[in-house]
DNA sequence: ATAAGTTTTAAACAAATGTTTGAATTGTCA
DNA sequence: TGACAATTCAAACATTTGTTTAAAACTTAT
């Protein structure tokens, strides 16, 4: 259930959290603009003008259920993230797969997340600082120590974002693959095996990239380089 | 300029391209819902009741602007695809992020084809099949020889996923990119600088999942597989 | 030139939408 | 218990929205 802090009004924790808990999933469906005000009333079982009561309006409302679901995030970037980057990687990973995919999560999270990337509302702005750039700097800073010193920040940023559409592929396209792979096993469901499968696609992909890293210098002393 | 085939009359080209030309952009911008018939006519310079004239009603009008965001992506499909896996491979990124991503084309297809994913209208269902379909099966098709037989119906769908996820991460995250790593260079300017580390990465990626399927399999004679 | 077909147009329509309002109800505290 | 604060509520409000309508204007065919 999600918790209130900041409201217009220091309010009685019932009503703003039925509307709170019934807005996520519309909004996920429907977007901002494809949801109306009455629709969630209608499923809170509140009345129409206690929108405006304890939220300011619709995008106050909208914004509060979009920070809570971005809330997760920040945990990403919190673990122990000691020992050589292959392991750093995995542990990324895991969590911020853990983050998207969660099926302890309700489901309207990650596709309220895919809305707001695909539909940037001002909202977007207002967290990303806090929700976001944690992530960035962790999976940048991953990778700058995976790839080594002879990487251009090109090559540096292109595998961020190499992994990162990898891991974001699950959660904007969960309508498309529905529509295009039938149900199978459990090619999503298993974070693990996921965060696995892409660990194991990455570690490949980087090591290749190091290596063309590498032979772009090739003046550059190669005596402290481990071969692999 | 978008040419109009199949309208609810055979239409004078002036108005219903003048609509046409300027929903794109809006529907992009604003989504299905947030875009209102009046200001796609303002901005066509056209009278409201137009949009019904011309298009039965909004839908249909979304419907003609998506089908020709999509239009293009049946080309992916259609190249020369001979030769090794590897070679197939690069062919379809180029391809791909050709339709993706080309500088050429106005830049709001991109944008409406990212929002049409993460808010599936009917609209998505009548494109399946005809635009998208056989984009899947190409990469499938190049995925699954380039694994061999050992790869598991998952490890080929994960793969899949992992290379379409790479390209669409730039369609999908543009905003979140803007706002997070600077403009620096040409990281996503260049097609075929793209398609180029995307194949690296993917090369190399395809390679370690499928040793790590020939391993599942100790019993099976590795006389016919190179070693690389 | 006239009839038929097509397109454009402004106004009307019906409904929907988010917000505001003020009264009634409920809750809290001294 | 009474005063004050908080919350709920239905109705009203003002605006917006997509669609429809019928007449005017334009185009095409004979």
């Amino acid at each position: 259930m999600i918790q209130i802090k900041s409201s217009p009004h220091p309010s009685h924790p019932a009503t703003s959290h039925l509307i709170l808990d019934a807005a996520g999933p519309i909004f996920a469906e429907n977007g901002f603009h494809g949801t109306t005000v009455r629709q969630i009333t209608k499923k809170a079982g509140v009345n129409l003008a206690a929108v405006n009561y304890h939220f300011r309006d619709k995008r106050e409302l909208y914004f509060q259920v979009l920070k809570h679901a971005h809330q997760v995030a920040r945990q990403t970037a919190q673990a122990d993230y000691s020992g050589p980057p292959e392991r750093q990687l995995r542990v990324f990973l895991g969590r911020f797969l853990g983050y998207l995919l969660d099926p302890k999560r309700p489901e309207w999270h990650g596709r309220l997340i895919a809305r707001e990337m695909a539909e940037p509302t001002e909202a977007l702005d207002r967290l990303v600082e806090e929700s976001i750039l944690p992530v960035k700097k962790r999976i940048l800073s991953i990778v700058r120590e995976f790839l080594g010193p002879d990487a251009t920040e090109t090559e540096v940023q292109r595998s961020c974002f190499s992994i990162l559409g990898q891991c974001l592929y699950y959660v904007h396209c969960r309508e498309m693959i529905a529509r295009l792979f039938p149900p199978r096993g459990h090619a999503q469901k298993d974070i693990e095996a996921l965060a696995d499968h892409i660990h194991r696609f990455s570690v490949a992909g980087l090591t290749a990239i190091r290596h063309g890293a590498a032979s772009k210098h090739p003046s550059t002393p190669s005596s402290g380089r481990k071969k692999s």
